[in-house]
RNA sequence: GGAUGAUUAGCUCAGCUGGUUAGAGCACUACAUUCACAUUGUAGGGGUCAUUGGUUCAAAUCCAAUAUCAUCCACCA
């Protein structure tokens, strides 16, 4: 007797099922699927590749993930289906500075102190945190259907991949495009680490404008001033009064014809009482303020330059948190920059130097993870010219060796790389890989000789009064190197830029340049993420890749649409807006999810979560369930042998189907998924069900089991509906490889979809 | 300040290299249907394709300007 098939498709327990099928099969592995389609006498093509993006291990994968899951899993099921030995590859991020946060925090609710703990500490509870989310993160890439190969799966800590990284480092540092610099840095006073540009945001602020006088020394100065001005001095104008104390000269336009006469003239800084010097600088602007400019090369990006041009001194007097430090008024001391800001203000108010305080917005820059102002402050830090780097990945793209879609995106990288600055590479965190450097005689020592070129080991000593044991000279390796003659080695404690090391994913997962698979696998041929990621990621991992291997990591960046909120505004965490993948996952299923976002998540597009449309794509999901469960229906049991005996027979709607397949095949293979999705609804449903199915059960409805027309007609539907199984399982995997299973069950078909051919 | 993109039905968007009455999904209306369909089918309403010029036999599609929006980049004190 033939066994009834269930009336409906039950997503929330059949996917999981299934998946577990597939993955029992092994065929996710590409050596295994390679095998398969040699012992299946397949024409074994090219293999095909993508590293796909790892998740931050730090907590649950959203929507977001999930949607570029969805097209990986397309673009990998396809092209496993069209004979390429395939390769998913998946990982978890570490997220440096992201997750360093994260898990701070989780110990502070716990009553842990970091600093109490211990680095070591510290990194060993941090990575068991990840492994832990690990497994959550890996559920919800199965859940969505991912055929990736999770016995290659990778955290990005690895040891394995930090060898990887180790060895660009050395290189680079001997090819000399890695230094340590002293220079002016966004300092994040609550991540308490450096940050790069990139790893800034601007956001609007209230803030005031504070005119200042800064009286000139010389007492005719103070008379002209008096009488061009009306006051003794020059007013500058000044979004952050607190930096005066470090102010080392005023800047004017030398076509400014008020200041013209006071260039070189002294004036006295209020408050820190020291003098300083009136100088000329073309990049003043002439309408701003007052025109006038005070300049603190220690504390500001603009003022940074300036100083170097001139030769200024540089007068730090905020910390790396943020407070007030340095040679300054005792009074001041310890504070934090408004506090010091509004003390400052009194006190000039005071002694009459304060003109006036504007209320402005302006654009601040602010901690990309935290939101926190940054702080530019001048420190030591290593950095990484990218330069020739961003030459040859320009080149790249302009030679059509990799492209972006969407194109808008592409020029948009193209800009980012013509304006490309060297990129700080290290941060003052624990979690990430250690910066394999070892300092003979101390870090202090390393950088003061930098900075004090000419000058010698004894001169150090001289100038800070103490002995040091070693030659100021630096070692790379992970280990401590040899002492000799009783040399003392200080290990750096600075990690990489979590990107330093992300950005060499296409080829630290393959094994490195030596690895077995990175011969077989490298380079890949596609990366798929959402844009917000595409300056930080993609054009690292070019860079890298060129660097490294001196091919393209990739030969096509393909970018998905945003998921936003049902309201439109972005899912975020605070605003508590978000959905959980898992409430669709048990709601609609995995199907019909993935189908929402090959129709709505294109590249390029802002798409807000409709329930009511991923429901629909779950009707289609159940339409597909059901025509095929009536098709099985209406097959006697003693037809089964027959219909499965029967050739393809050569009718009009065969001929359609093939074409059909065709052109979906063509939409797949242009990476047009949203058009997939529409030709295999249309056909299947408008086409197969409405129409022919129909046709069908007339044209059988008088014929007694058995006849031979009625074998054939139902031969033809079963045809045509593997036909249509098969093109649509790159995009609903779980309905029609469920489908199949009942095919198999009645002797219509073999193995698994996952795994046959597409014509 | 710069760059890029968008502007097509109520909503989210397709519409490739210009060519018959401009499409889909969802929503909406009417009718039918429990015949495989936690429904489905049939029919239908709804758009001066942002605005204004231009190129062309022909433009939603190419060009220019304008407006609005979005995203990204940027050190404007």
């Amino acid at each position: 007797m033939k066994k009834e098939i269930s009336k409906t498709f039950d997503s929330a327990t059949e996917e999981l099922e299934i998946y577990k099928s597939w993955e029992e099969s092994g065929l996710f592995n590409p050596d295994n699927m390679q095998k398969y389609l040699e012992d299946a006498g397949f024409t074994v093509k090219e293999s095909f590749t993508i590293t796909l993006p790892p998740p931050n291990a730090n907590g649950a994968p959203h929507l977001g993930h999930m949607c570029g899951y969805a097209f990986h899993d397309a673009v990998g099921r396809f092209m496993r289906m069209t004979g390429h030995p395939t390769l998913l590859l998946p990982g978890k991020d570490h997220a440096g500075i992201q997750t360093e946060t994260v898990f701070t925090k989780k110990l502070l609710s716990d009553g842990k102190d970091k600093q109490e703990i211990g680095r070591e500490e510290f990194y060993k509870q941090c990575y068991e945190f990840c492994m832990e989310n690990m497994q959550n993160a890996r559920e919800h890439e199965q859940r969505i259907g991912l055929s990736a190969d999770f016995s290659r799966e990778l955290f990005t800590l690895d040891p394995k991949l930090t060898e990887v990284i180790y060895s660009t480092f050395y290189k680079m540092f001997e090819d000399g495009m890695v230094y340590r610099d002293k220079r002016i840095v966004n300092q994040c006073p609550h991540c308490m680490t450096a940050l790069a540009d990139i790893d800034t945001e601007h956001e609007e602020m209230r803030g005031i404008f504070a005119y200042i006088i800064y009286p000139f020394v010389e007492e005719s100065d103070r008379q002209k001033a008096k009488e061009k001005f009306g006051v003794e001095g020059i007013t500058v104008a000044t979004t952050r009064p607190e930096t005066m104390l470090g102010d080392t000269a005023v800047a004017v336009n030398p076509k400014d014809e008020r200041y013209k006469e006071f260039i070189g003239k002294k004036v006295l800084l209020p408050i820190a009482n020291r003098e300083i010097v009136v100088i000329a600088e073309e990049d003043t602007d002439i309408e701003l303020g007052t025109g006038a400019l005070k300049v603190t090369p220690a504390h500001s990006p603009v003022d940074f330059e300036i100083g170097k041009k001139h030769s200024l001194d540089i007068v730090n007097v905020i910390n790396e948190h943020g407070k007030m430090d340095g040679d300054i008024p005792e009074r001041f001391k310890g504070l934090g920059t408004v506090e010091c800001s509004k003390a400052l203000c009194k006190e000039l108010d005071e002694s009459g130097l304060l003109v006036k305080i504007e209320n402005i917005k302006h654009e601040v820059a602010v901690c990309e993870r935290c939101h926190t102002p940054v702080e530019p402050i001048i420190s030591n830090q290593w950095y990484l010219n990218v330069e020739s780097l961003a030459k040859k990945a320009l080149k790249a793209l302009e030679e059509g060796e990799i492209s972006v879609v969407p194109s808008g995106q592409q020029k948009a990288l193209e800009h980012f790389y013509a304006n490309i600055q060297p990129w700080c590479i290290s941060r003052q965190l624990w979690w990430g890989q250690r910066i394999p450097v070892w300092y003979s005689g101390g870090k202090k020592l390393y950088d003061w000789l930098l900075e004090n070129k000419g000058k010698t080991v004894e001169d150090f000593e001289k100038e800070f009064g103490q002995k040091v044991e070693g030659s100021g000279k630096i070692y790379l390796g992970e280990h401590e190197p040899k002492s000799e003659n009783g040399e003392v080695w200080e290990q750096e404690t600075d990690v990489f830029d979590t990107w330093f090391s992300s950005g060499q994913w296409p080829f630290s997962t393959l094994g490195g340049l030596e690895g077995e698979d990175f011969k077989k696998y490298y380079p890949t041929q596609m990366m798929i993420h959402g844009r917000d990621i595409l300056f930080w990621w993609s054009a690292r991992m070019i860079m890298f890749g060129l660097y490294r291997t001196e091919k393209v990591p990739f030969s096509l960046v393909l970018l998905t649409g945003i998921i936003l909120a049902p309201d439109g505004s972005k899912m975020s965490k605070s605003k508590g807006n978000g959905v959980e993948p898992k409430e669709i996952f048990d709601k609609y299923g995995a199907d019909a999810l993935r189908m929402w976002y090959y129709s709505d998540a294109l590249p390029g597009s802002n798409s807000p979560l409709r329930e009511e449309k991923i429901k629909g794509n779950r009707n289609f999901v159940t339409k597909i369930w059901n025509a095929s469960r009536f098709i099985l229906m209406n097959m006697e049991e003693s037809e089964l042998k027959a219909i499965s005996s029967t050739g393809i027979p050569q009718t009009e709607r065969v001929e359609k189907t093939r074409d059909h397949v065709k052109k979906v095949k063509n939409y797949l293979e242009k990476n047009q998924f949203n058009l997939g999705v529409e030709a295999i609804r249309e056909f299947f449903w408008h086409q197969l069900c409405d129409v022919w199915i129909e046709e069908v059960k007339s044209e059988i409805k008088e014929k007694k089991e058995g006849d031979e027309e009625r074998v054939e007609k139902l031969a033809e539907l079963l045809h045509i509906l593997k036909e249509n199984l098969k093109i649509m399982h790159p995009f609903v995997p779980f309905v029609t490889e469920a489908v199949w299973r009942e095919l198999v069950d009645l002797g219509l078909a073999d193995g698994l979809l996952m795994s046959q051919q597409i014509g």
